[in-house]
DNA sequence: AGCTATTCATAAAA
DNA sequence: TTTTTATGAATAGCT
Protein backbone atom coordinates (compact mmCIF):
# COMPACT_ATOMS: atom_id res chain seq x y z
CA UNK A 1 0.00 0.00 0.00
CA UNK A 2 1.66 3.23 -1.18
CA UNK A 3 0.72 6.74 -0.16
CA UNK A 4 -1.75 7.25 -3.04
CA UNK A 5 -4.30 4.63 -1.53
CA UNK A 6 -3.65 5.45 1.86
CA UNK A 7 -4.15 9.07 1.11
CA UNK A 8 -7.78 7.96 -0.76
CA UNK A 9 -8.66 5.83 2.08
CA UNK A 10 -8.05 8.88 4.24
CA UNK A 11 -10.60 11.20 2.72
CA UNK A 12 -13.60 7.97 2.39
CA UNK A 13 -12.96 7.55 6.27
CA UNK A 14 -13.27 11.60 7.49
CA UNK A 15 -15.63 12.61 4.95
CA UNK A 16 -18.37 10.93 2.74
CA UNK A 17 -18.36 12.83 -0.58
CA UNK A 18 -20.60 15.56 0.03
CA UNK A 19 -21.08 16.60 -3.62
CA UNK A 20 -20.00 15.02 -7.21
CA UNK A 21 -18.01 18.56 -7.78
CA UNK A 22 -18.65 20.68 -10.84
CA UNK A 23 -19.54 18.69 -13.72
CA UNK A 24 -19.21 18.61 -17.33
CA UNK A 25 -22.30 20.22 -19.37
CA UNK A 26 -23.04 21.03 -22.57
CA UNK A 27 -23.59 24.59 -23.42
CA UNK A 28 -27.06 24.43 -24.68
CA UNK A 29 -30.55 25.57 -23.16
CA UNK A 30 -30.61 24.21 -19.46
CA UNK A 31 -33.27 22.62 -19.07
CA UNK A 32 -34.50 22.63 -15.46
CA UNK A 33 -35.72 25.83 -14.98
CA UNK A 34 -34.63 26.08 -11.31
CA UNK A 35 -31.01 24.98 -12.66
CA UNK A 36 -31.39 27.47 -15.36
CA UNK A 37 -32.35 30.52 -13.14
CA UNK A 38 -29.12 29.75 -10.69
CA UNK A 39 -26.99 29.43 -13.54
CA UNK A 40 -27.99 32.31 -14.83
CA UNK A 41 -27.58 34.31 -11.53
CA UNK A 42 -24.26 32.66 -11.14
CA UNK A 43 -23.00 33.40 -14.34
CA UNK A 44 -23.95 36.81 -14.87
CA UNK A 45 -22.40 37.77 -11.66
CA UNK A 46 -19.46 36.03 -12.99
CA UNK A 47 -19.60 37.98 -16.26
CA UNK A 48 -19.65 41.30 -14.52
CA UNK A 49 -17.08 40.52 -12.07
CA UNK A 50 -14.59 39.28 -15.21
CA UNK A 51 -15.85 42.65 -17.26
CA UNK A 52 -14.97 45.04 -14.39
CA UNK A 53 -11.48 43.01 -13.98
CA UNK A 54 -10.50 43.34 -17.98
CA UNK A 55 -10.93 47.17 -17.07
CA UNK A 56 -9.09 47.24 -14.16
CA UNK A 57 -5.95 45.24 -15.15
CA UNK A 58 -5.96 46.46 -18.88
CA UNK A 59 -7.15 50.43 -18.61
CA UNK A 60 -9.99 49.16 -21.05
CA UNK A 61 -13.44 51.17 -21.22
CA UNK A 62 -16.67 48.27 -20.94
CA UNK A 63 -20.21 48.02 -20.71
CA UNK A 64 -22.50 44.80 -20.38
CA UNK A 65 -25.55 44.67 -20.74
CA UNK A 66 -28.19 41.73 -19.73
CA UNK A 67 -31.85 40.73 -20.20
CA UNK A 68 -32.89 37.62 -18.54
CA UNK A 69 -35.12 35.36 -20.27
CA UNK A 70 -37.89 37.47 -18.54
CA UNK A 71 -36.67 40.42 -19.79
CA UNK A 72 -35.32 42.19 -16.49
CA UNK A 73 -32.73 44.45 -17.44
CA UNK A 74 -29.11 43.68 -15.99
CA UNK A 75 -25.81 46.18 -16.36
CA UNK A 76 -22.54 47.02 -15.71
CA UNK A 77 -20.06 49.54 -16.81
CA UNK A 78 -17.01 50.91 -16.38
CA UNK A 79 -16.61 54.06 -16.19
CA UNK A 80 -20.12 53.79 -16.97
CA UNK A 81 -22.53 52.37 -19.02
CA UNK A 82 -23.95 55.17 -20.79
CA UNK A 83 -20.58 56.94 -21.62
CA UNK A 84 -19.40 53.67 -23.37
CA UNK A 85 -22.59 53.18 -25.04
CA UNK A 86 -22.27 56.95 -26.90
CA UNK A 87 -19.00 56.02 -27.29
CA UNK A 88 -19.75 52.74 -28.92
CA UNK A 89 -22.75 54.82 -31.19
CA UNK A 90 -20.60 57.47 -31.92
CA UNK A 91 -18.12 54.61 -33.82
CA UNK A 92 -20.71 52.54 -35.13
CA UNK A 93 -22.89 54.71 -36.90
CA UNK A 94 -22.37 55.38 -40.52
CA UNK A 95 -21.05 58.07 -41.29
CA UNK A 96 -23.61 59.71 -44.76
CA UNK A 97 -20.54 60.19 -48.15
CA UNK A 98 -22.64 63.88 -48.28
CA UNK A 99 -21.39 64.66 -44.72
CA UNK A 100 -19.39 67.49 -44.29
CA UNK A 101 -15.53 67.05 -44.60
CA UNK A 102 -14.11 66.24 -41.49
CA UNK A 103 -11.00 64.98 -40.29
CA UNK A 104 -11.30 62.49 -43.21
CA UNK A 105 -7.65 62.23 -44.25
CA UNK A 106 -7.43 58.36 -44.10
CA UNK A 107 -7.29 56.80 -47.39
CA UNK A 108 -9.14 53.44 -46.27
CA UNK A 109 -12.00 55.34 -44.86
CA UNK A 110 -12.42 57.36 -48.39
CA UNK A 111 -12.89 54.53 -50.35
CA UNK A 112 -15.37 52.77 -47.75
CA UNK A 113 -17.36 56.06 -48.07
CA UNK A 114 -17.03 55.27 -51.82
CA UNK A 115 -18.77 52.22 -51.91
CA UNK A 116 -21.17 53.60 -49.42
CA UNK A 117 -22.42 56.02 -52.04
CA UNK A 118 -25.63 53.92 -53.75
CA UNK A 119 -26.93 52.97 -50.12
CA UNK A 120 -26.50 56.88 -48.98
CA UNK A 121 -29.07 58.08 -51.91
CA UNK A 122 -31.36 55.58 -50.55
CA UNK A 123 -30.77 56.68 -47.26
CA UNK A 124 -31.33 60.14 -48.06
CA UNK A 125 -34.76 59.84 -49.85
CA UNK A 126 -35.73 58.44 -46.26
CA UNK A 127 -34.25 61.46 -44.09
CA UNK A 128 -36.56 63.53 -46.66
CA UNK A 129 -39.62 61.48 -45.98
CA UNK A 130 -38.65 62.29 -41.99
CA UNK A 131 -37.81 65.88 -41.93
CA UNK A 132 -41.40 66.44 -43.68
CA UNK A 133 -43.19 64.27 -41.64
CA UNK A 134 -41.54 66.59 -38.48
CA UNK A 135 -42.10 69.33 -40.33
CA UNK A 136 -46.02 68.37 -41.12
CA UNK A 137 -46.11 67.87 -37.07
CA UNK A 138 -44.73 71.41 -36.31
CA UNK A 139 -48.15 72.51 -37.77
CA UNK A 140 -49.97 71.29 -35.25
CA UNK A 141 -50.84 73.87 -32.96
CA UNK A 142 -53.38 72.33 -30.44
CA UNK A 143 -50.41 71.72 -27.56
CA UNK A 144 -49.55 68.25 -29.43
CA UNK A 145 -45.83 67.30 -30.34
CA UNK A 146 -43.84 65.55 -32.52
CA UNK A 147 -44.43 62.60 -30.88
CA UNK A 148 -47.64 62.37 -31.08
CA UNK A 149 -48.59 60.84 -34.07
CA UNK A 150 -51.09 58.40 -33.69
CA UNK A 151 -49.29 55.08 -34.06
CA UNK A 152 -52.31 53.52 -33.12
CA UNK A 153 -54.21 53.72 -36.17
CA UNK A 154 -51.72 53.08 -38.79
CA UNK A 155 -51.80 50.34 -40.31
CA UNK A 156 -48.91 47.21 -39.87
CA UNK A 157 -47.42 48.74 -42.99
CA UNK A 158 -47.21 52.02 -42.45
CA UNK A 159 -46.04 51.47 -38.75
CA UNK A 160 -43.17 49.55 -40.50
CA UNK A 161 -42.10 52.21 -42.80
CA UNK A 162 -42.53 55.13 -40.27
CA UNK A 163 -40.16 52.84 -37.40
CA UNK A 164 -37.72 52.79 -40.53
CA UNK A 165 -38.18 55.81 -40.70
CA UNK A 166 -37.84 56.82 -36.97
CA UNK A 167 -34.59 54.60 -36.53
CA UNK A 168 -33.16 56.35 -39.57
CA UNK A 169 -33.42 59.68 -37.93
CA UNK A 170 -31.96 58.30 -34.73
CA UNK A 171 -28.96 57.28 -36.25
CA UNK A 172 -28.52 60.80 -37.73
CA UNK A 173 -29.02 62.43 -34.61
CA UNK A 174 -26.49 60.10 -33.00
CA UNK A 175 -23.97 60.51 -35.63
CA UNK A 176 -24.42 64.83 -35.54
CA UNK A 177 -23.80 64.12 -32.25
CA UNK A 178 -20.74 62.30 -32.44
CA UNK A 179 -19.65 65.30 -34.59
CA UNK A 180 -20.25 67.80 -32.66
CA UNK A 181 -18.18 66.49 -29.43
CA UNK A 182 -15.17 65.49 -32.46
CA UNK A 183 -15.60 69.58 -32.99
CA UNK A 184 -15.53 70.32 -29.14
CA UNK A 185 -11.98 67.37 -29.11
CA UNK A 186 -10.02 68.00 -32.56
CA UNK A 187 -7.95 65.37 -30.86
CA UNK A 188 -9.93 62.75 -31.44
CA UNK A 189 -10.68 61.19 -35.28
CA UNK A 190 -14.20 60.53 -35.85
CA UNK A 191 -15.54 58.64 -39.25
CA UNK A 192 -13.12 56.34 -38.60
CA UNK A 193 -13.77 52.70 -38.03
CA UNK A 194 -11.48 50.80 -36.48
CA UNK A 195 -12.56 47.43 -35.45
CA UNK B 1 10.84 6.73 -0.79
CA UNK B 2 7.22 6.24 -1.66
CA UNK B 3 5.22 6.95 -5.17
CA UNK B 4 4.72 10.63 -4.53
CA UNK B 5 8.30 11.32 -4.16
CA UNK B 6 8.82 8.96 -7.11
CA UNK B 7 6.23 10.96 -9.02
CA UNK B 8 7.76 14.00 -8.87
CA UNK B 9 11.53 12.56 -9.14
CA UNK B 10 9.91 11.39 -12.69
CA UNK B 11 8.47 15.12 -13.27
CA UNK B 12 11.80 16.53 -12.97
CA UNK B 13 14.14 14.21 -14.93
CA UNK B 14 11.65 14.16 -17.98
CA UNK B 15 11.11 17.78 -18.58
CA UNK B 16 12.22 20.37 -16.42
CA UNK B 17 9.45 22.87 -15.93
CA UNK B 18 8.80 25.41 -18.26
CA UNK B 19 6.53 27.41 -16.84
CA UNK B 20 5.07 27.91 -13.44
CA UNK B 21 1.86 28.04 -14.30
CA UNK B 22 -0.77 30.53 -13.37
CA UNK B 23 0.24 32.58 -10.62
CA UNK B 24 -2.16 35.03 -8.57
CA UNK B 25 -2.54 38.54 -9.73
CA UNK B 26 -4.06 40.94 -7.79
CA UNK B 27 -6.88 43.08 -9.31
CA UNK B 28 -4.66 46.35 -10.67
CA UNK B 29 -3.65 47.67 -13.77
CA UNK B 30 -0.85 45.66 -15.47
CA UNK B 31 2.26 47.76 -15.41
CA UNK B 32 4.31 45.92 -18.06
CA UNK B 33 3.09 46.71 -21.27
CA UNK B 34 3.60 43.47 -23.52
CA UNK B 35 1.88 41.39 -20.22
CA UNK B 36 -1.34 43.98 -20.81
CA UNK B 37 -1.80 43.57 -24.02
CA UNK B 38 -1.68 39.56 -23.45
CA UNK B 39 -3.58 39.95 -20.62
CA UNK B 40 -6.04 42.23 -22.26
CA UNK B 41 -6.56 39.85 -25.56
CA UNK B 42 -6.79 37.03 -23.75
CA UNK B 43 -9.75 38.04 -21.59
CA UNK B 44 -11.47 39.88 -23.72
CA UNK B 45 -11.92 36.63 -25.74
CA UNK B 46 -12.89 34.70 -22.22
CA UNK B 47 -15.45 37.64 -21.49
CA UNK B 48 -16.80 37.22 -24.90
CA UNK B 49 -16.99 33.52 -24.68
CA UNK B 50 -18.82 33.78 -21.14
CA UNK B 51 -21.53 36.19 -22.55
CA UNK B 52 -22.28 33.68 -25.36
CA UNK B 53 -22.34 30.84 -23.06
CA UNK B 54 -24.80 32.99 -20.70
CA UNK B 55 -27.02 33.48 -23.50
CA UNK B 56 -27.15 29.95 -24.45
CA UNK B 57 -27.23 28.15 -21.47
CA UNK B 58 -29.79 30.82 -19.91
CA UNK B 59 -31.63 32.09 -22.82
CA UNK B 60 -30.91 35.90 -22.21
CA UNK B 61 -29.81 38.48 -24.46
CA UNK B 62 -26.37 39.69 -23.74
CA UNK B 63 -24.20 43.05 -24.76
CA UNK B 64 -20.65 43.04 -24.00
CA UNK B 65 -19.05 46.33 -25.40
CA UNK B 66 -15.12 46.79 -25.10
CA UNK B 67 -12.76 49.68 -25.63
CA UNK B 68 -8.76 49.07 -25.19
CA UNK B 69 -6.86 51.41 -24.01
CA UNK B 70 -6.44 52.68 -27.45
CA UNK B 71 -10.52 53.27 -27.98
CA UNK B 72 -9.96 50.21 -30.42
CA UNK B 73 -13.38 48.50 -30.24
CA UNK B 74 -14.66 45.14 -29.47
CA UNK B 75 -17.93 43.98 -29.22
CA UNK B 76 -19.84 40.75 -28.77
CA UNK B 77 -23.78 40.13 -28.48
CA UNK B 78 -26.98 37.71 -28.95
CA UNK B 79 -28.31 37.74 -30.87
CA UNK B 80 -27.37 41.37 -31.51
CA UNK B 81 -25.51 44.13 -30.00
CA UNK B 82 -27.30 46.54 -31.62
CA UNK B 83 -30.82 44.79 -30.79
CA UNK B 84 -29.70 44.61 -26.97
CA UNK B 85 -28.72 48.10 -27.02
CA UNK B 86 -32.18 49.47 -28.54
CA UNK B 87 -33.98 47.37 -26.02
CA UNK B 88 -31.66 48.94 -23.36
CA UNK B 89 -31.89 52.12 -24.47
CA UNK B 90 -35.91 52.06 -24.06
CA UNK B 91 -35.91 50.85 -20.78
CA UNK B 92 -33.22 53.40 -19.57
CA UNK B 93 -34.76 56.46 -21.04
CA UNK B 94 -37.58 58.27 -18.81
CA UNK B 95 -40.55 58.56 -20.37
CA UNK B 96 -41.91 62.29 -20.56
CA UNK B 97 -45.29 62.81 -18.45
CA UNK B 98 -47.21 63.71 -21.55
CA UNK B 99 -46.35 60.62 -23.32
CA UNK B 100 -49.58 58.95 -24.71
CA UNK B 101 -50.76 56.13 -21.84
CA UNK B 102 -49.38 52.72 -22.70
CA UNK B 103 -49.63 50.06 -19.82
CA UNK B 104 -48.92 52.17 -17.16
CA UNK B 105 -51.14 50.81 -14.44
CA UNK B 106 -47.78 50.84 -11.97
CA UNK B 107 -48.24 52.69 -8.79
CA UNK B 108 -44.80 52.94 -8.49
CA UNK B 109 -43.86 54.42 -11.96
CA UNK B 110 -46.97 57.00 -11.69
CA UNK B 111 -45.44 58.30 -8.72
CA UNK B 112 -42.04 58.61 -10.11
CA UNK B 113 -43.71 60.62 -13.33
CA UNK B 114 -45.49 63.14 -11.19
CA UNK B 115 -41.92 63.86 -9.52
CA UNK B 116 -40.92 64.41 -12.79
CA UNK B 117 -43.30 66.60 -14.30
CA UNK B 118 -41.65 69.76 -13.59
CA UNK B 119 -38.25 68.76 -15.61
CA UNK B 120 -40.42 67.55 -18.19
CA UNK B 121 -42.27 71.05 -18.95
CA UNK B 122 -38.31 72.28 -18.99
CA UNK B 123 -38.25 69.35 -21.58
CA UNK B 124 -40.51 69.89 -24.07
CA UNK B 125 -39.62 73.59 -24.17
CA UNK B 126 -36.15 72.38 -25.75
CA UNK B 127 -38.24 69.91 -27.69
CA UNK B 128 -39.83 72.44 -29.44
CA UNK B 129 -36.71 74.70 -29.86
CA UNK B 130 -35.35 71.42 -31.77
CA UNK B 131 -38.68 70.67 -33.72
CA UNK B 132 -38.25 74.54 -35.17
CA UNK B 133 -34.69 74.07 -35.57
CA UNK B 134 -35.92 71.34 -37.64
CA UNK B 135 -38.56 73.27 -39.44
CA UNK B 136 -36.33 75.86 -40.38
CA UNK B 137 -33.98 73.54 -42.17
CA UNK B 138 -36.35 72.40 -44.18
CA UNK B 139 -36.75 75.45 -45.98
CA UNK B 140 -33.46 74.84 -47.20
CA UNK B 141 -34.23 74.14 -50.89
CA UNK B 142 -30.35 73.80 -52.15
CA UNK B 143 -29.92 70.62 -51.59
CA UNK B 144 -28.98 71.14 -47.79
CA UNK B 145 -30.33 68.90 -45.29
CA UNK B 146 -31.04 68.74 -41.67
CA UNK B 147 -27.68 68.23 -40.71
CA UNK B 148 -26.14 70.46 -42.55
CA UNK B 149 -26.48 73.40 -39.49
CA UNK B 150 -22.74 75.63 -39.98
CA UNK B 151 -21.91 74.39 -36.59
CA UNK B 152 -18.45 75.22 -37.36
CA UNK B 153 -19.40 78.97 -37.14
CA UNK B 154 -21.04 78.48 -33.94
CA UNK B 155 -20.01 80.02 -30.52
CA UNK B 156 -19.11 77.75 -27.69
CA UNK B 157 -22.36 78.32 -25.89
CA UNK B 158 -24.61 78.11 -28.68
CA UNK B 159 -23.12 74.94 -29.75
CA UNK B 160 -23.37 73.68 -25.88
CA UNK B 161 -27.23 74.51 -26.22
CA UNK B 162 -27.34 73.37 -29.60
CA UNK B 163 -25.84 70.05 -28.51
CA UNK B 164 -28.11 69.47 -25.34
CA UNK B 165 -31.13 69.57 -27.95
CA UNK B 166 -29.76 67.27 -30.02
CA UNK B 167 -29.27 64.98 -27.42
CA UNK B 168 -32.76 65.39 -26.00
CA UNK B 169 -34.24 64.52 -29.46
CA UNK B 170 -32.15 61.53 -29.29
CA UNK B 171 -33.57 60.51 -26.09
CA UNK B 172 -36.70 61.45 -27.71
CA UNK B 173 -36.66 59.30 -30.84
CA UNK B 174 -35.08 56.54 -28.69
CA UNK B 175 -38.64 56.16 -26.48
CA UNK B 176 -40.77 56.84 -29.65
CA UNK B 177 -39.12 53.90 -31.24
CA UNK B 178 -39.60 51.73 -27.83
CA UNK B 179 -43.07 52.50 -27.73
CA UNK B 180 -43.61 50.92 -31.93
CA UNK B 181 -41.83 48.22 -30.77
CA UNK B 182 -44.30 47.50 -27.59
CA UNK B 183 -47.19 48.44 -30.11
CA UNK B 184 -45.54 45.26 -31.98
CA UNK B 185 -45.46 43.12 -29.43
CA UNK B 186 -48.14 43.63 -27.02
CA UNK B 187 -47.14 40.92 -24.25
CA UNK B 188 -44.16 43.27 -23.68
CA UNK B 189 -44.79 45.83 -21.53
CA UNK B 190 -42.48 48.63 -21.34
CA UNK B 191 -42.60 51.81 -19.20
CA UNK B 192 -41.68 50.08 -16.20
CA UNK B 193 -37.98 50.28 -14.74
CA UNK B 194 -37.51 47.11 -13.24
CA UNK B 195 -33.40 46.71 -13.04
C1' DA C 1 -27.37 31.07 0.44
C1' DG C 2 -22.89 27.74 1.53
C1' DC C 3 -19.93 23.49 0.18
C1' DT C 4 -16.85 20.60 -2.53
C1' DA C 5 -14.99 18.36 -6.43
C1' DT C 6 -14.19 19.42 -10.88
C1' DT C 7 -13.80 21.84 -15.04
C1' DC C 8 -12.33 26.02 -17.05
C1' DA C 9 -9.61 30.16 -17.68
C1' DT C 10 -5.37 32.08 -17.82
C1' DA C 11 -0.26 33.94 -16.07
C1' DA C 12 4.08 32.88 -17.37
C1' DA C 13 7.20 31.33 -20.68
C1' DA C 14 8.54 30.29 -25.33
C1' DT D 1 0.00 36.32 -32.01
C1' DT D 2 -0.47 31.50 -30.54
C1' DT D 3 0.71 27.32 -27.86
C1' DT D 4 2.08 24.89 -23.74
C1' DT D 5 2.28 24.22 -18.88
C1' DA D 6 0.78 24.46 -14.27
C1' DT D 7 -2.16 26.69 -11.25
C1' DG D 8 -5.74 29.88 -9.71
C1' DA D 9 -10.78 30.67 -10.32
C1' DA D 10 -15.34 29.79 -11.51
C1' DT D 11 -19.06 26.92 -11.03
C1' DA D 12 -22.46 22.31 -11.34
C1' DG D 13 -24.63 19.55 -8.35
C1' DC D 14 -26.11 19.12 -3.53
C1' DT D 15 -27.80 20.75 0.95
Amino acid sequence: MDATDSNQQLQQQETRRTSKGRQKIEIKKVEKESNRYVTFSKRKNGLFKKATELSTLCGAETAVIVFSEHRKLFSCGQPDVDKVLDRYLAETEKVPSNFPPVTNNNTESQLANKQEYARSLKRLEEEQTVAKMIGNMNDMNEGGFWWDLPIDNMKQDELEAYKESMEQLKKNVITRLGLIEANNAPTTVICERKI
